[in-house]
DNA sequence: AAAGAATGTTGTCAGTGACAACATTAAAAA
DNA sequence: TTTTTAATGTTGTCACTGACAACATTCTTT
């Protein structure tokens, strides 16, 4: 932890900090190793401690970012009374999170990262669903479309979540739809995936 | 049109079709114009008079996919007697092609590609997105879900179909769930969104 | 037949990821 | 404390890539 010239001293999360600055400022394409070392002022060679690999530190991100949302999922769960509000919550937390955080999402998104299948990505990604499959189930069992498989209730719920989140992400396919009122759009699309009581 | 040694005669046509084949194999990191020139036989500058950037290249992938998802949604749509029958057959139809062409469709949902701008394929989303409005717009007319606004009907059910063609269209993902029975699933999560008549 | 436009080739450059050999510092063991 | 070992950073290098410029060949149009 001490700096002297030579190591940094906390390399790793200095990596991660503004990976994720880059991210959001020109997408997955525009992020390099090399470039970050610049940024930090250390010398090319230095990730190669931490990341063995751009598709690593991506993965890295993306398992902060499955962390994060999940996180913000139970907390906008908190409080609310009933399991089906609790699961509108978590949807609209979801997606405001994704809105938010488009540098995570995008790392979460990237399909060239998952394929580089860490170990611990694909923990942090079963902790989430293992959180959201929980909140599906629970508003079943309260009454919400009784007749429907489990399964396909909660990929229904999980897929609107991610296109919405996708929607409303992009800038411009956001433009395409007209002027959007993010807010009460996204109140509105949770309503028609799981009603009000 | 001719294939004397030295001018390919169809290289922009063949460029497209390997790229197809090889982001269906290697994703968009995978993709090189340089890799693409040498499965063709062709040199490494060549690709440049057809396709500036690899962005360029993606972008008339992404365009040609966009024409071809809007026609399997129309074709599909055919022979169905009521507006909603179609809007469903639409949707079903969206997601299988999705399945189906996952190389198109991951130039269509990379995000890296859309900042290239392309004017055409701004025009063949356009065109896409006005056949999927006007398939929710008579859905509605016929009774479906009136109480809500067109726009969060249609970015409603766009949400389901982009975030559904994502799940079932990645392997890992779909392990995650269980195992999936794709067809049936796709129909249920169909039924949720636009009940049967 | 000649001129000009398309199309393809070759050469080059900087940026990148990956790896190996080496340097420095921190941590652990003695 | 001293020594050894592990962690971390540096430098050098390689092949690959996208992009561009200068040049060559062929097609099209005049």
């Amino acid at each position: 932890m001490s700096q002297s010239s030579y190591h940094h001293g906390n390399l790793r999360e200095a990596l991660l900090e503004r990976a994720v600055e880059v991210l959001g400022e020109v997408g997955v394409e525009g992020l390099s190793l090399r470039g970050l070392s610049r940024d930090l002022g250390v010398s090319h060679g230095a990730p190669a401690r931490h990341f063995s690999s751009k598709g690593e530190l991506l993965s890295a991100i993306a398992k902060e970012g499955y962390r994060r949302m999940t996180a913000a999922a139970l907390m906008a769960a908190e409080g609310k009374t009933s399991a089906v509000e609790r699961l509108r919550a978590m949807g609209r937390a979801s997606v405001r999170w994704a809105m938010r955080n488009r540098a995570f999402y995008s790392a979460i998104m990237n399909p060239d990262v998952n394929r580089y299948g860490d170990e611990g990505l694909q923990a942090s990604l079963q902790d989430y669903l293992a959180v959201v499959r929980a909140a599906f189930e629970a508003a079943q069992a309260e009454g919400w479309k009784p007749k429907h498989k489990l399964q396909a209730l909660q990929i229904f719920g999980m897929a609107t979540t991610i296109g919405a989140s996708i929607i409303f992400s992009d800038y411009l396919k956001s433009n395409l739809f007209g002027e959007l009122n993010d807010e009460k759009l996204i109140d509105e699309i949770i309503d028609l995936v799981i009603p009000p009581l």
